[in-house]
DNA sequence: TAGAAATGACCGCCGGGTAAGTTACCTCGT
DNA sequence: ACGAGGTAACTTACCCGGCGGTCATTTCTA
């Protein structure tokens, strides 16, 4: 190591110290939202001091921002990949659900990230933030509007709160599988599987 | 008006007040979640001072506490009601839609109270919260475990799971719901159960 | 030893909570 | 009938702790 730009380390390069933050503050961020979650706290679990956050990040914004691109990138380009596969409908939904918790085993908190009621809702992160959730909200919407669109109905109000619905539905099967840390993908995958199954055989016998 | 005890008011009897505040700080709380609401702003959109909302509940946790009490009574009661009446199953799931948007039509931003994760978890309010949450959870486990045992499901994860997931459901029903203020009960009871029938009639249809 | 990296100590603000003061109403003695 | 005094309701002005954010100083590497 000749020339380094970032020489006066303690022997950790500044790009790995930075992951390591925005790694503890993505669970801090995740588990108890934006606002719950202090910059000194974070600092301590990174074993860092709180003006070294500042120093990387600028602000608790900023470490908010990245936090939710590293989360954002990681969703989307998973959901985005689901949604070329040509399935539809339901099972759309499933594989989407699959891919996720795939895509998140061992970082399970980080689809809240996008979610915080918390966040502010204006700001240079609200907008990353923002383009994140739309692209996956769009992705959402495209599989809503499909599947509702086979059953007939194309009443935007319906697709808007389906929407939501399934995002919703999406939340809380991570939350349990947070409360549930013993549990692996693609035993999720079956679950979520059967717990439809039951859902339509319900309907069938009852219909 | 010969010896009321409570003299010295500027007309407005102190309960409807009392009420009035818990209506006020009912709306905060659920807009906004128990962190980020200040008591002062409640107190101001109250008309009042912030003095005398803890004059009359104590602390923030207290009015807090009060806001649980009259939305978990509301809500525990009417889906208790229903789960009396009979049903079983997406039915049963329906109904209890059914009376929970009729009950909540005006004050719609009462079940966020209970669900709110930025709430204490402990102390007495979270206790009267937990009181209520666990009121409400245990009829949603009742009909979950009648929904998936009917389906031959008995595995008590797949059961807490479904609770949880219907749960969610209800939750993101009651955002959609808020956001889109022109909607009235009936219409959201027959919106659900549309969105109902177009997943099912995917399953049957894709399987 | 130069200079970047990292920190401990500090500031200002905001929000929960309190205490002293003010207003309104009731009571009772004259 | 009426006003002085007492009491309860209510407010204003303040305290205090915690958190976002900053800076002078120290520590470490080249």
């Amino acid at each position: 190591m000749t020339s380094r730009p970032n020489a006066g380390t303690k022997g950790v390069p500044r790009a790995e110290r930075e992951q390591e933050i925005v790694r503890v503050a993505s669970v801090a961020f995740g588990r108890d939202g934006f606002a719950a979650t202090g910059v000194a706290d974070v600092a301590r679990s990174a074993g860092i001091s709180k003006a070294l956050v500042y120093s990387y990040f600028g602000s608790k914004e900023g470490l908010h921002a990245a936090c939710l691109a590293e989360a954002g990138d990681l969703l989307a380009v998973e959901i985005e990949r689901v949604a070329r596969d040509g399935s539809a409908g339901v099972e759309r939904g499933v594989r989407t659900l699959a891919a996720m918790f795939t895509v998140l085993d061992g970082r399970r908190h980080v689809w809240r990230l996008l979610r915080d009621r918390s966040a502010p809702q204006d700001g240079p992160a609200a907008e990353v933030a923002g383009r994140y959730a739309a692209r996956i909200e769009t992705l959402a919407h495209e599989g809503v509007l499909e599947l509702l669109g086979d059953a007939g109905i194309t009443d935007e109000l319906d697709v808007s709160a389906m929407v939501r619905t399934w995002l919703g539905i999406v939340d809380s099967l991570m939350d349990w599988w947070v409360a549930h840390p013993d549990q692996g993908a693609e035993e999720m995958t079956r679950r979520v599987t059967r717990l439809i199954g039951a859902l339509v055989s319900d309907q069938a016998r009852r219909g």
